[in-house]
DNA sequence: GCGACAG
DNA sequence: ATCTTGTCGC
C-alpha cells in the first residue's frame, strides 16, 4: 500500500519533536469506517548487539546503526485467518528516545507496509497512539501517513493516570493526562497484565477497544501483533 | 535538580 | 527492545 511523504526521517530530536507537534493537528478520532473487515498488525525487532557499518562510496556517504526488521500480517476479521504476510529490513541509526518512538521504527515500517497487496481497514500496532507527550505516538503517526484508521495497543505506559483495572477479561479503565481520556488499559485476558490502548487515527476510543478485543484470540496480545511479533522476531535471530 | 520514560 | 531461572497459575 502507498503512503505519504509528509516529511524527512533524517531529524535530530529536536527537529523531531516540532514535526510531531505539527502533525498532532491532523489526527482525527472520529470513526468514520463502518465496517472493518480486514485488519493489520505490524511490529518491529532488532539485534541490539551489533553495529552494521555500511560504506557508501558513491553519493550518500556511510551508513551506520543496527539491522532493523518489520513484519505486516493481515487477518480477516470474522474468522482471523491470515491473509497475507510480509517483512522488510533496512539500517536504523535513530536512536530510541522516549516519545520519538516513531522516528526509530516507521521508516522501516513503512518499507513493509510498501508491500502488502491487501488493503485492510485498520492496522493494529505494538505502540502507544494519542497517548503520548504531543498526542501523537507511532501508531497515530503511522495513521496519519497511510491515511488509514490505526490504534496503539502497548504492553506498558508511556503516559497518563488510571486506577486499577477489574480482573476479567475485557474491563478497563480510562488512561487520562490532565483529566482527558487519551485511552484505556485493558484486560485481554483474565490474570494478565492489562494493556493500553489507545486510538491512533481515524478512530474512537470505544471502536478500538472492540477491535483489539475482537482480534484477541485467548492471548494477551491481539493477534496481529502477536503473530507480527513472532515472525519479525524469527527473522532477526535468523532462527527457525 | 529529580523522577519518568512506548520499543 | 534484549539479557536471564525458576516458578506460579490455568
Amino acid at each position: 500500500m502507498k503512503y505519504q511523504k509528509l516529511h524527512p526521517w533524517n531529524v535530530d530530536y529536536k527537529r523531531a519533536a516540532e514535526i510531531q507537534g505539527r502533525l498532532e493537528k491532523s489526527i482525527v478520532l472520529i470513526c468514520a469506517a463502518k465496517n472493518f473487515k480486514i485488519i493489520a498488525g505490524a511490529d518491529v525487532s532488532y539485534l541490539p548487539t551489533r553495529t552494521i557499518r555500511e560504506g557508501k562510496r558513491s553519493s550518500t556517504g556511510t551508513k551506520k546503526g543496527k539491522m532493523f526488521y518489520a513484519s505486516v500480517m493481515v487477518f480477516e476479521l470474522k474468522t482471523m485467518e491470515r491473509v497475507e504476510a510480509v517483512t522488510a529490513s533496512g539500517i536504523v541509526d535513530f536512536p530510541y528516545i522516549p516519545g520519538l518512538l516513531s522516528f526509530r521504527e516507521s521508516p522501516i515500517l513503512l518499507k513493509a507496509f510498501a508491500k502488502i497487496k491487501s488493503n485492510p481497514d485498520v492496522i493494529i500496532l505494538d505502540a502507544q497512539g494519542i497517548a503520548h507527550p504531543r498526542g501523537i505516538g507511532l501508531a497515530s503517526h503511522i495513521g496519519l501517513l497511510l491515511d488509514k484508521p490505526t490504534i496503539g495497543c502497548a504492553k506498558t505506559r508511556l503516559i497518563g493516570d488510571y486506577n486499577e483495572v477489574g480482573e476479567e477479561m475485557g474491563c478497563y479503565s480510562p488512561l487520562t493526562v490532565q483529566d482527558k481520556v487519551v485511552g484505556a488499559v485493558l484486560r485481554t485476558r483474565k490474570n494478565v497484565k492489562p494493556v493500553f490502548v489507545s486510538p491512533g487515527h481515524k478512530i474512537d476510543l470505544k471502536t478500538s477497544i472492540g477491535l483489539i478485543l475482537k482480534s484477541c484470540r485467548g492471548c494477551r496480545l491481539p493477534e496481529p501483533i502477536r503473530q507480527a511479533h513472532n515472525l519479525v522476531k524469527k527473522t532477526a535471530t535468523g532462527k527457525e
